[in-house]
DNA sequence: GGAGCGCTGTATCTTATGTTACGTATTTTG
DNA sequence: CAAAATACGTAACATAAGATACAGCGCTCC
């Protein structure tokens, strides 16, 4: 079993003239970057001539140049995706509780090594300034996100509506959005056609959209002002929100924090209200 | 300072108009690969035409695409020879984000520190024999929680309810719990009494509860054949339901697959309903 | 030592990629 | 609300990339 372009390599390195030897050498000495550069540049590199490096590549068993170029990618887009955090992260005790919980850790440092503090900050920020209202919603499965933020957003700020139930009810809801408003959509694969139309007709009006959703990015992403992009792969049958849920809570804080002095006195008028 | 491509992009990302956020947000969402392919794929990935591509990496400051391909390269050809460097984002070493982000990740691990492979498959196995009906409810901040979970069992099994609305409502649904039945709860600081309540007529009743709550334990766990006692303290205002989430995920996961052939059947069949 | 085979590089060709110009649509500003 | 400015996409262009044909050279085997 022949999995990575090294390992097809080192496989067929013995077979090989002495060309086309010079040029595997190089690749693997400088893996894998030297490949995604031009047939020039690795020629070069490799001190061979440009047909020699296409027939090197024809050898591993691609078409041409491009296909190989693409595997490379893929193969670098998996590795980056999982991360070998597990080798530099030894924090958990090789008890190896469930890879469940391992990979989710792992999701959650990606998710917010591709979201710098400006990011939300900005976020946290236009749902701090409350020149006009804050809209949740969700879908199938995300839905509970948009409920839970909702949740603590209302208590700290006035005008925070959950958009829930039928879709009819909350298109209708439309009416009352417009340029001042926010609208906080979390949408992840399968993405809703429902949720699209609703994001485009809200674009239309002018509602300024933040989107959480997965790293493959909703359609909705089109019509979006922020987007969120949250690693939702895990060992399971289901995705994986935990990520965007973290983002969540993160800004969350950020927007109490924004709000420390209003809402530390709106939820003393709510504590008496009890 | 500037070091990297992406911070460059998160720093001016503000001041760019739609189209070109459109684009730097689908390069960060799977940096930086999109970013190594020709500008037609990147344009296609991102929903923009190829001009706006140019003219996105125009503005970080390159002359023309190959250039900024090359930088693109150079950064991850010295990510790859020091792989210590692939820590956390380096552009927030002590902003905001890092300390809510850190103490939730030790949250996690702290919660499946104390949380046994034994007990996770007996809750799992407990919700998977379907001798009777489910039901989950959650408190405050927790119920999107229990509509999560919800959510997901509804589909691989039938008679899963989510018990919301008025206390009035769930209340009365006691009634066709018994002693075949799961009630799933979710509570956590300040405690509901509400719930409190609920949860002990159901015990009386026979219903086997299963607590999801906090470290301190929800006066309910005095009911509850099974209780989950996540970490919820972090550096915000608020309390964080992450590490609850993920244990809930993972049961979901667990449980998911216990009924592997019959819920395979049943997502098919719910497929077909579409 | 000579003939045959195979590997390699130069030069040419073709493809498709990046680039630019221009008209339209959109947004912003007075 | 109007006008200016900016942004965006379509389409044509130039360039640089990968692919191919062919000739030279070295090596091996008779």
């Amino acid at each position: 079993m022949i999995s990575s372009i090294a390992e097809l390599i080192s496989d067929r390195i013995g077979t090989m003239p002495a060309g086309e030897r010079r040029a595997a050498q190089t690749l693997i000495a400088n893996y894998p970057l030297i490949g995604l550069k031009t047939v020039a540049e690795f020629s070069a590199a490799a001190g061979v001539s440009s047909p020699t490096i296409l027939r090197f590549v024809s050898r591993l068993g691609f078409q041409n140049y491009p296909e190989f170029q693409s595997a490379l990618q893929d193969e670098l887009a998996a590795q980056l995706q999982s991360p070998a955090s597990r080798t530099l992260n030894p924090a958990s005790p090789s008890g190896a509780i469930s890879p469940m919980l391992e990979a989710t850790l792992d999701n959650m440092r990606e998710t917010f090594r591709h979201l710098s503090d400006r990011q939300l900050a900005d976020i946290a920020a236009r749902l701090a300034e409350r020149r006009g209202k804050t809209f949740l919603i969700g879908g199938r499965f995300t839905d509970p996100l948009a409920r839970y933020m909702a949740a603590h957003l209302a208590i700290i700020q006035p005008d925070v509506y959950h958009l829930a139930g039928q879709e009819s009810i909350w298109r209708d809801r439309l009416i009352d959005m417009g340029k001042r408003d926010v609208l906080v959509i979390f949408d992840i694969r399968r993405y809703q056609d429902s949720l699209v139309r609703f994001a485009e007709t809200a674009h239309q009006r002018g509602v300024q959209i933040v989107l959480f959703t997965d790293q493959w990015l909703s359609p909705i992403a089109r019509f979006a002002r922020h987007v969120i992009a949250g690693r939702t792969a895990v060992p399971s049958a289901w995705d994986s929100s935990a990520a965007l849920f973290v983002v969540a809570e993160t800004l969350i804080g950020a927007v109490t924090r924004q709000l420390e002095a209003d809402s530390a006195k709106r939820i003393r008028d709510l504590e008496g209200l009890r």
